[in-house]
DNA sequence: ATTTAATATCGTAATATTGCAATATAATAA
DNA sequence: TTATTATATTGCAATATTACGATATTAAAT
């Protein structure tokens, strides 16, 4: 079908999965890595540094804001996109409380 | 087009994305955790935990042990599906170090 | 006001994912 | 050998994702 029954997970599982998928496209790890390492956060930049498309980045950088990662703000004529640290490091021990806390073996 | 443009960026970035990617699936998220929750681990106890057909599970197992997180061993009739503790903490701390080293702010 | 530049949105095509019924496979039980 | 049970695979339908050209939109520059 193509479709996640959602319904079937608690809010909590939906919510990591949503984590970890929206950073699951390298396109998205890179812009990340791109961002991160400039002080500057031009989104045209991006167009040529990635090699995608003007329309997919902006596709792309609308889903890393959807979690919160990514804080747009207007600069004139342009956006500057910058990593929500708060958010981020939120993101990350939620992911790491996943980590540690489902790691058990049995066999 | 639905493609993901692979060769685009570095085999880095691709892996940590597949990674993230497995695991951007809350019946996935659910399968690990109830796992780690069980002592045995029997895949047919699974269906009737996650309550998705047979079928489904059995393609999210497969899809978990592509990227090694999970043990299959045959034991009779049945799977024993454990986690694999050690691939566990590598791509957990990969992860980390992407969230680590990717987290600077600029406006 | 018009042009230019940067980004977002829309529409669409191609491919991927999800899910399941049906079927295959493999191991034990009868 | 023939069931039975557990899991995997196949085939398919429905939906989602990725990507991009075309077209808004918005702000500055002329």
């Amino acid at each position: 079908m193509g479709i996640t029954k959602t319904q079937m997970f608690t809010e909590k599982q939906n919510d990591l999965a949503q984590f970890f998928k929206v950073l699951g496209h390298p396109a998205r790890v890179a812009i990340l890595q791109y961002i991160s390492n400039q002080n500057a956060c031009i989104c045209n930049d991006l167009v040529e540094e990635i090699g995608l498309a003007q329309a997919t980045i902006s596709q792309h950088l609308k889903e890393l804001k959807s979690i919160g990662l990514l804080n747009g703000e207007v600069e004139g004529k342009s956006m500057c996109y910058c990593i929500n640290v708060e958010r981020w490091t939120v993101i990350q021990n939620q992911l790491n409380l996943f980590f540690n806390t489902t790691k058990s073996n049995c066999c």
